[in-house]
RNA sequence: GGCGGUGUAGCCAAGUGGUAAGGCAGAGGACUGCAAAUCCUUUAUCCCCGGUUCGAAUCCGGGUGCCGCCUCCA
């Protein structure tokens, strides 16, 4: 079986084939530090995250690089309005973005380089493009000289002419032509600059993520990730200046994520439509939130609707749900003779749960089919639910079959980062006061008090722990976060 | 205007020639002290018009809606 992916700069999926056999080096388009992250910059994370968990999981060896633009002109506006520099800026979005990525369930890059930390590298590059005759000088300025790299537009699929023809091109004097990009930009009063062979100034953006690129991954890498908004110009910039210094190819993958819209306008910092990541984490919980982003396949568009995010949580839910009752049910020590329908059942079961993973790979090969591999989940799902349907007693051997349908479930959950025991976060303690609780209640309503039992549980459900009366025991968990939002 | 993407139920979303998965929400029922969970039942002229075919959501042709990019943006 071959792992095929959507590759932007043909059109066509195509099976991947690292550079060097079990290698795969990655780098994704980070964020720019100037304002806080909203759930567009969330999708791009959680969907390069699992991608570079999947393919470790398929026997790859990852080198994940993904960068922080900490230097650039909204920055600069946005430093001097708060009165601090740009790096103490810089430094406040970096520790934002840790802690929200964390609940994210994303996994550290292998480095996050910083275009301020990368100008010789920058430079150096720069420096290359001019030698080779793919700049030139301006007045402080550099450019970058388009008309010299005929290939120019494959990834976007335009040519030059096509270009000009955009109504929206500027004119700039200082330029050849037009279409042609900044490489470096002459100081300016009052902003952050570096030493550079043409003067202070600093990096434009398009050469910062080359250099930062090269320097960590070399002149090819294997894939090149980022949103779909980032195509034209960013991408195309970075292939010519890229290639054009080498003369290698840049990467051979480039993988684009759709966008985000909220009201079916594209979620963006510059026009305010924007949902912030915050927001949504507090109120939906990270889970819910990746889960979200996951249940749409990576390259279509995904609108942003309040319910859409609640249905998730539902969803979410009821994977959950089952996880547990599957593990409680494996503390259960009765026998039962199984009547014929429900032997068939464990059956039926057994075959599937020896399925899911090979349905998974089948998926997710398919370039990165995420809704498949959970509408198979859940056909698991409910087939394990039929059984232990009423809570009567099973047989060792349907345990086991259910066992293994939540080990397999686990199994996804940890390549996809979902799935996660919140138990275990609420620590030993709090579990068993919980347990203390829910033992006396048990004893109360042994008593047929009632009252005092619906009490109980109802105070417990306002503090987000859900009771759950079975026909043997009662059990308990933790409600996902959005439950407490439903009422607002 | 150019380029790219996308259009399947109230919402999310599979399906790439064989007669429409799955989830959420809604309705009805079972179970339960109640609740929750769970189970059962129920919800689609697949954007439109032509064509190919025994047969099309799926292939071909032509429309059309929406989104993105062409300016910084995941």
């Amino acid at each position: 079986m071959a792992l095929v992916v959507y590759n932007t700069l043909t059109g066509k999926k195509e099976e991947f084939i690292p550079l060097k056999d079990k290698e795969v080096k990655m780098y994704v388009c980070g964020v720019t530090l100037y304002d806080q992250l909203h759930l567009g910059h969330a999708r791009a994370a959680v969907i390069f995250d699992f991608i570079r968990r999947y393919l470790e999981y398929r026997g790859y060896r990852v080198k994940y690089i993904t960068n922080f633009t900490d230097v650039d002109d909204k920055m600069i506006d946005r430093a001097k309005a708060l009165g601090i520099s740009i790096f103490e800026l810089a430094n406040k979005f970096i520790e934002e973005y840790t802690e929200q990525m964390k609940i994210l369930g994303v996994r550290r890059a292998d480095e996050y380089p910083r275009a301020t930390e990368c100008m010789n590298e920058i430079i150096d590059l720069i420096k290359r493009l001019e030698e080779k005759g793919f700049a030139y000088r301006r007045n402080g300025d550099i450019f970058f000289r388009i008309k010299k790299f005929p290939q120019y537009g494959a990834l976007s699929h335009q040519n030059l002419e096509e270009l000009y023809a955009g109504a929206r091109l500027e004119i700039d004097e200082r330029k050849i032509d037009a279409v042609d990009f900044a490489l470096w930009k002459k100081e300016r009063e009052g902003e952050p600059s570096w030493d550079s062979p043409w003067g202070k100034g600093r990096p434009g953006w398009h050469i910062e993520c080359s250099a930062m690129a090269m320097k960590l991954l070399g002149d090819q890498i294997d894939i090149h990730g980022g949103g779909r908004d980032l195509i034209f110009p960013h991408h195309e910039n970075e292939i010519a200046q890229s290639e054009a210094a080498t003369s290698k190819r840049f990467a051979r993958y480039w993988i684009h994520n759709g966008l985000l819209t909220m009201r079916t306008q594209k979620m963006a910092k510059s026009t305010g439509n924007v949902f912030n990541l915050s927001q949504a984490l507090e109120r939906f919980g990270g889970e819910t939130v990746r889960y979200y982003l996951l249940s749409a396949h990576y390259r279509s568009p995904l609108d942003y609707r309040e319910e859409t995010l609640r249905e998730a949580a539902s969803s979410l839910e009821r994977i959950q749900n089952f996880l547990q009752r599957a593990q409680e049910i494996q503390e259960e020590e009765r026998e039962a003779a199984l009547s014929r329908n429900e032997e068939e059942r464990v059956q039926a079961l057994a075959q599937r749960a020896g399925r899911m993973e090979h349905d998974f790979v089948l998926a997710m090969d398919d370039d990165f089919s995420t809704p498949l591999v959970f509408s198979s989940v859940f056909e698991a799902v409910k087939m394990a639910n039929l059984l232990m349907r009423k809570g009567a007693p099973l047989n060792k051997d349907a345990r086991d079959t259910l066992l293994r349908v939540r080990k397999e479930i686990e199994k996804i959950g940890e390549v996809l980062s979902l799935f996660g025991d919140e138990k275990k976060d609420l620590g030993k303690d709090a579990s068993q006061f919980i347990d203390l609780l829910v033992d006396l209640r048990d004893k109360l309503r042994e008593k047929k008090e009632w009252k005092l039992a619906d009490e109980i549980r109802k105070k417990l459900s306002a503090l987000g722990i859900e009771l759950e009366d079975t026909r043997t025991r009662t059990v308990w968990r933790l409600k996902e976060q959005s439950s407490s939002a439903r009422g607002r």
